[in-house]
DNA sequence: TATTTACGTTTCGAGATGCAACCTAATACG
DNA sequence: CGTATTAGGTTGCATCTCGAAACGTAAATA
């Protein structure tokens, strides 16, 4: 009755927390993400130590988060873009953007909204096929295969 | 022109990523959002050093996303129990679980669904108002107050 | 009373981190 | 051309953090 469990903990975060749960990767990706392309834009934006930048960024391209090609334009610079798998992480750092919002680590003057109508973009939330927003209460677990129940989580 | 990137990244995230931007932290509210609550099973289930556990659970406990109680039914135990605060990371560990199934560190056979229908959940996206799927790239930012807009991400 | 259980704390060695200085190749300046 | 400057690192060193295992303490159990 408890093998629900160990199949939730031995879910695919570990590997992906292993390469952006992070302190400095997860600032990184946002510096990627906000259009920061160059060594030096990530260390004096960020004030990370330069060594410790060297090795993260390493490790992002690593892991195939960040991209890097030397500029054609000034061979001196290195281009650090992001890869589809780093684009990916957008809705990551935004949920995290967006809690820190609402739980008072500060709002923020500037908000994303669609570049079509300039019309800010909706809250991430956790969706029902038919659109209801669902609170952590109203989940459960299911088989991918079968659509056999399990259990629901944070039940004791 | 580049004022806006400075402000972007003087976003809350800072103060969230030092709270829950690091391994333990996060797969402790992991383990907590699938419903762990002790001490004992948090170190069996994660395989964390006591000592560090203990110490992330105080500062879990210290920024307000975990809270602990004694346990009233046996007095040696200790209940940690996440916040509202605490499950409003909900998104944020979703999105993360999420990204890791999409870039190949591991489907898992179980997923999340509406306890009303059995329905999984939907995939977590930004959307826009009017409800399209919208991509780095579609984005601009705007002021919060004028709604004036800014420029868009990741564009050099 | 003696033992076990739950939740830590302490100690200690290994690895990560921050800071500052140094290095190398490519541009820019005179 | 020769010198200075810039971009992207690397190296050394002090500090901090981590993991593993032993120890401490209060509450439950026998």
């Amino acid at each position: 009755m408890d093998a629900f469990r160990a199949a939730a903990l031995r879910c695919p975060l570990p590997p992906a927390v292993e390469l952006i749960g992070e302190k400095w990767a997860f600032l990184i990706l946002r510096g990627a993400l906000n259009g920061l392309q160059h060594f030096e834009q990530f260390q004096s934006g960020l004030g990370i130590a330069r060594n410790i930048l060297s090795n993260r960024l390493g490790k992002l391209v690593e892991g195939g988060i960040l991209e890097r090609r030397a500029d054609p334009d000034d061979r001196r610079k290195v281009v650090y873009s992001l890869s589809a798998k780093g684009e990916a992480l957008l809705p990551v750092v935004l949920a995290l953007r967006q809690w820190g919002e609402d739980w008072g680590h500060g709002k923020q003057d500037i908000m994303l909204a669609d570049q079509r109508d300039g019309q800010p973009i909706q809250r991430i939330a956790i969706h029902a096929q038919d659109g209801r927003e669902l609170t952590l209460r109203e989940l459960m677990w299911i088989e991918r295969t079968t659509g056999a129940s399990l259990k629901r989580p944070a039940s004791a």
